[in-house]
DNA sequence: ATCGTTGCCGTAACAATGTTATGGCCATAA
DNA sequence: TTATGGCCATAACATTGTTACGGCAACGAT
């Protein structure tokens, strides 16, 4: 039949070595010169193939990028999974610390997941669910935190939110700051994210 | 003399109509089309000129990009400066308003200036020191309200970052968002605000 | 008034890059 | 052995930023 469930090829078990270095090549690209830098050729050709390789595995630069993008997702969840879950406030900063150090170790990678670059990215893939499992994390400790009683009841998911888009703006403002000045980065996050822990402790009323 | 002062054309008062109607192509485009859907001839085309009109007058796509960063800045601090300088809360709260009703007016706007989607840009305009007006009315309120006694006293440059921090991350996190749901953004934003100014309020050591 | 210079403009070509058409080669199965 | 299917590489094409080149109009000098 002409008709295929997927225009992609399978991945039967070893199969798929070529894809593997095809990621691998691009996220070497992504690493040294950062999502504007991601050519095709230069990514085939340092995976060791020809361009249209990127097309027979990933189905051109968008699903390269996609396929990027949950990569990416996977090692930040993998990451704030280390975190001991131990709930309470320990461990809502150890995550936001977690949450920080990946992006900063990973700032290329993190500004191709939170940055928005690519147009219709972020629609295609969070509709996967690709991003939940590490928000999910978060939510989970918050959880763990109102069980303890360190937090008043309240909806997990909402507060959840609140600690994410603070910890975003401190990385983000951070990392492309329009105003050039500031130094000491790591004392006022952790300056803020008291601040943020504070504000939702004392938080009496439900979310 | 070969060698003048700009390689750019002056603009001796009504000269440089036809830079301005560029700009204004450019940003129709950048409203219409996003950052990147800005294209060198489209916006010559709607402009009425050839392409390299451009170059003639912002010598190339970097500088106009870099004309429309400067005049989205100065459009943003207008927009923050309406706020009436009372100073305390009460400013506080209506200026991180005014900062997010802009970005929400002027989403692709509010991307070219403070998502970094152009390398080099935020650091070629920000040694010009445009963006520091905007976070100069901002430190300025702070100040007033550390005068007017609702806020300890402190640096104020530092408080002004927490807050634009803050008030980044809830607007970048809405915008570009990896997990899709979460309803009611103005509620959630409020009430982070609302954490938010409490976390300064309560700031009792020196910053 | 005429001529020369200066500077903007448009056409067209060039370079880089994403994408696609085409044909070949190899492995696997009948 | 042969036929088929799928992966691969070469090469061409479309788009887009950029630059070379020639023209023309305005302004100033003689």
């Amino acid at each position: 039949m002409a008709t295929m469930s997927s225009n992609l090829p399978e991945k039967s078990s070893v199969e798929a070595e070529q894809r593997q270095r095809i990621l691998a090549a691009a996220l070497e690209q992504l690493r040294s010169e950062g999502v504007h830098g991601l050519r095709v050729r230069s990514i085939a050709a340092l995976a060791g193939c020809s361009t249209t390789g990127v097309y027979t595995w990933f189905g051109g630069k968008d699903g390269l990028l996609k396929a990027l993008y949950s990569d990416g997702f996977d090692r930040f969840t993998a990451a704030l999974a280390e975190v001991r879950k131990t709930g309470g406030r320990t461990q809502l900063s150890e995550l936001a610390r977690a949450y920080r150090r990946w992006s900063i170790e990973n700032p290329t990678h993190y500004r191709l997941m939170f940055g928005g670059l690519v147009p219709g990215l972020v629609a295609k893939a969070s509709l996967d669910g690709v991003g939940l499992s590490s928000f999910g994390i978060l939510v989970d400790a918050v959880q763990r935190t109102i069980d303890g009683g360190e937090l008043g009841p309240g909806d997990a998911t909402g507060i959840a939110y609140h600690l994410w888009a603070g910890i975003h703006g401190y990385i983000d403002l951070a990392a492309n700051r329009p105003m050039s000045m500031i130094g000491g980065d790591d004392e006022l996050f952790e300056r803020g994210l008291v601040r943020l822990l504070d504000g939702l402790v004392r938080e009496d009323q439900p979310s």
